[in-house]
DNA sequence: TTGAAAGCGCTAACAA
DNA sequence: TTGTTAGCGCTTTCAA
């Protein structure tokens, strides 16, 4: 007995008494096809329990209906709410999603890129590595005219479209707010230059800075993993200081939790003596004591409009503008940065 | 000029003046070909910048190469960990994953699982929705015999391997911990008991009352969505008792941590009136103060061994039995639960 | 050890 | 509006 899954459109075909391009006409909405016709090849084909060949139909056209997507990491709060995100849309539009994870490594982004070209993805969604410093891997991707987003931690490239948030304002509204709480001596934290998010986020606080006059010093940056571990060194750093900060932004929050954790240890108080401003709005953003304030990075929403700008690439072709994206973000206030004045 | 990608094994046959299918047996590793022949091949198909189709081989060969993943949630700490450890180990095995959600509800979860039918995954994995009360809607790939790995959330089934912590054990000695601590009016936060990682939760701290000769008391349980609404409605509901409980075992950290928090708020002090343990070893747990004691829960591994599992199966279509496989998980004891004695 | 040939299931150009 | 036919690129059976 032929199981379920082996009816193909010749079955249909045969059984209806027509060709198998009718069928598949039928199957696929063609325009030219009488209704009638096309009623019963579908209710014939499910009444067979016929099931469509993905492959056949991605070698015929040449059309895989997988959109791919590579990012740092998987388990991050914000990069799992993109992927949500993602999946969401892609789902409502019948693409499938193959996800794979660079680890914060070019050579496993080039490796992954590869992959990914090879199982013919129509278009490609990604967050760059840490160290990543240029897009030369991605011309195998650009030369065939496969469509490249670009989200949060993009580079700019012709035809191209980028994703982001403004980072640069986010970093000056959130510096200014701790100059307003009364801070004159602000710390950065901030992530490896040469990623757009932390450059602009950089130069965000640096404006605030010198728009307030107060003097930018270097030895009040620290560039880093933004990982707990950093957390942890910057609070040693800012307990060996003769002179306190007097106030801190960090370029996200699991940075900033840790180095509060361990400043709290050592008695000394936030946001009184020093005040704390994060990134991400991460969920333990409001469970640390005193809660942090943040920026709102909306990931979910990244994750949508990344993949609804790409699908709407991939079904008009013409379109090869090169286009940035900015989606809103928010600080939300809360209790480390917020000094009675 | 053709583009790198339209070199077929014809054109690199040509070129080297041999047959197509002998190209192919070289590059696929076949027994039976001259070990000189088979250099030849690699070598000019690398040179000629030959891409594998993945889309002719699988109709051809009816084997896909992907991989499909169902979970209730991607942006949870747990599963995010758990998709992470599949794409490692994946990605090692030249797999592709396919992820969905179900959104908690059978209704997607049936969705789901049947666009992964359509795109002919060569085998599954799925942590089941919420509420989910049968197997029907996998007849699909149970008649076609397409392997389907649980894990985590599972319902046993013929043929079908599950890998899941011991969740009656991990649940036992969480509630023996806090007896031994000294609590004897123990509430209990689980979530639905047809999920059996409730259920069993639920089962093991009941037999740890029974085992320590304390009164089981409905009124203490407490079975909700887990969610951090979840914790506040529990601790509003504490809040009007007239005697307190004197410990918590929650069967997730979300719900433990906004427990605590709403208690804290009410000057409630933790450990000492009210001890709690949480479930997942979430961050959050070593960020709330006092630090939540919680079961570590390892996510990452079990998803390498279900991705390990499913593969070997595949491998060997004649295993076919009913498997279950429990990971090790670990209670860590932290200052939420413990109190001077 | 290699080659010839058929066919996986579908789509699309062309013909009717 | 429908049918005929060729072919997408690969694997595999059978024959040499």
């Amino acid at each position: 007995m032929k199981s379920r899954s082996d009816i193909t459109i010749y079955d249909i075909a045969k059984s209806l008494n027509i060709s198998a391009s009718t069928v598949s006409r039928g199957l696929n909405d063609h325009k030219s096809i009488r209704k009638e016709t096309k009623k019963k090849i579908i209710r014939t084909a499910r009444e067979m329990g016929y099931q469509h060949n993905t492959f056949a139909s991605s070698l015929r056209k040449k059309r895989t209906n997988t959109i791919g997507v590579i990012l740092p990491r998987i388990n991050s709060y914000f990069m799992s709410t993109v992927i949500s995100g993602m999946e969401k849309t892609m789902n409502q539009n019948g693409y499938n999603l193959i996800i794979s994870q660079s680890q914060e490594s070019v050579q496993r982004e080039i490796a992954n890129l590869e992959t990914m070209f090879n199982s013919r993805v129509d278009g490609l969604m990604i967050s760059l590595a840490y160290d990543t410093k240029d897009l030369k891997h991605f011309d195998l991707f650009f030369r065939k005219g496969i469509p490249v987003i670009f989200f949060d931690r993009v580079f700019e490239h012709p035809g191209c479209t980028s994703v982001v948030i403004d980072n640069f304002r986010a970093g000056y509204d959130a510096t200014i707010h701790l100059i307003d709480q009364g801070c004159e001596r602000i710390m950065h934290l901030g992530g490896s230059l040469i990623r757009n998010v932390y450059l602009d986020r950089f130069n965000g606080y640096k404006k605030a800075l010198k728009d307030r006059a107060i003097p930018f010093e270097k030895e009040f940056v620290h560039i880093s993993m933004l990982n707990e571990q950093t957390g942890i060194e910057v609070a040693e750093k800012i307990l060996k200081m003769k002179q306190l900060p007097d106030g801190i932004f960090a370029s996200n929050d699991t940075s900033a939790v840790a180095l509060m954790c361990r400043l709290k240890e050592e008695g000394i108080s936030i946001p009184e003596q020093i005040a704390v401003v994060g990134f991400n709005n991460n969920p333990i953003a409001k469970i640390i004591d005193p809660n942090l304030t943040t920026v709102d990075y909306p990931g979910q929403k990244m994750g949508e409009i990344a993949v609804a700008t790409l699908i709407d690439k991939l079904n008009r072709s013409d379109e090869n503008k090169t286009r940035t994206i900015v989606i809103d973000h928010e600080l939300i206030i809360r209790q480390s940065s917020l000094r009675d004045q």
